[in-house]
DNA sequence: GTCTATAGAGAGATAGAC
DNA sequence: GTCTATCTCTCTATAGAC
């Protein structure tokens, strides 16, 4: 898995090697000389591109890194036979992805998030509208499944829970076993809503 | 909620508020020259006390931050009348903690975890060992309520999942509703387990 | 737009007087 | 044990040549 991806654009460098770094290795331990140097790209161009350093870096780092896993969790969901099974699938998925990158990358967000949240305003700021975002998506989709809209909502935020504390226990624990346990704690809590209108 | 608690030994001035500082900023996120300043305490006593400097004071603050949460889970569950109830009464009491600190303080450990897991082995393997003692505190309260020992395995660690995802959920969001949701959620998963006995 | 050099602040760590 | 001064390194950020 090298780092620089050698044929994209100098801006495009910068973000995704900011990206991989921030998810690893958090906000405060990440340094912006770091970046440049595994990119590869100038120290300046940085400034050139995010004139407002490194928090506007980080902010289209989150943003970025939101999008990337809701369209994630869309392709995981549409391609399973119903919500239940696409929602197992994708703490399947979670869990494979975690292992195999040697327990590095988890959550796109999460590990800049919890160092942030009482630091960087306009950070946590970015950070909470990711998670609404994927809170939305999956309030929506069982909203869609006859699931009541406010359990809906508690439902999604419930199953989010589970899915970061799962990847935060995995990376710390060396396992995939949290991811596994959170998984299928997932489909339980979901079944009976689920299968409410089947 | 004044960081100098005067009266304490130097020693433990400088290790409650690094306790505080790693848990509200990281371990990154926050400097050794701030740790003394607010402590208070001269510079040279850190090094004095912790002779291996940063590392040595995080995998202290990481093991008595277990410590002491480990107690306040055995407080509130011997204090409920039974386990189910005092799970509940557990996520109640983060979600009030975590609001009465306006959204600072929440897992003891979960920032600096996040942050090092990929960077810091010692940090890691201290953070490992300080899960494992919570799943195991919550492992042996569910074998000794009847639930088989893998299944109880299994539930404390979506249980601990959901836990540490609220909390992260709840600074970010700057509310209280997802600790709420997953300590229902959290009570829903272990209902059907631990009424098989009753 | 690309790239280098450096400013200015702050970091972790150490030496040594008291 | 307490406390100050300072060393060296790295950080973010900027200036300015090309």
């Amino acid at each position: 898995m090298p780092a620089a991806e050698t044929q994209l654009p100098t801006r495009d460098r910068i973000l995704f090697t900011s990206a991989e770094l921030f998810r690893r290795q958090g906000y405060a331990g990440t340094g912006l000389k770091q970046i440049t140097a595994q990119a590869p790209a100038p120290f300046g161009s940085l400034y050139h591109f995010w004139p407002g350093g490194k928090e506007e870096l980080a902010a289209e780092v989150i943003r970025t890194g939101g999008d990337f896993f809701l369209a994630l969790y869309r392709a995981i969901i549409d391609a399973a036979p119903d919500l239940l099974t696409g929602v197992g699938d994708f703490f399947t998925g979670a869990g494979e992805t975690v292992a195999a990158t040697d327990y590095q990358d988890a959550c796109p967000i999460a590990t800049v998030a919890g160092e942030i949240a009482s630091t960087h305003e306009p950070l946590r700021a970015a950070s909470a509208d990711v998670f609404e975002l994927w809170l939305g998506a999956l309030t929506e989709d069982l909203v869609t499944a006859e699931v009541p809209r406010a359990r809906a909502r508690e439902l999604s935020l419930s199953i989010l829970a589970l899915l970061e504390g799962a990847f935060l226990l995995c990376r710390t624990l060396r396992s995939t076993e949290p991811m596994t346990a959170a998984g299928a704690a997932a489909v339980a809590l979901l079944t009976p809503d689920l299968e409410a209108d089947a």
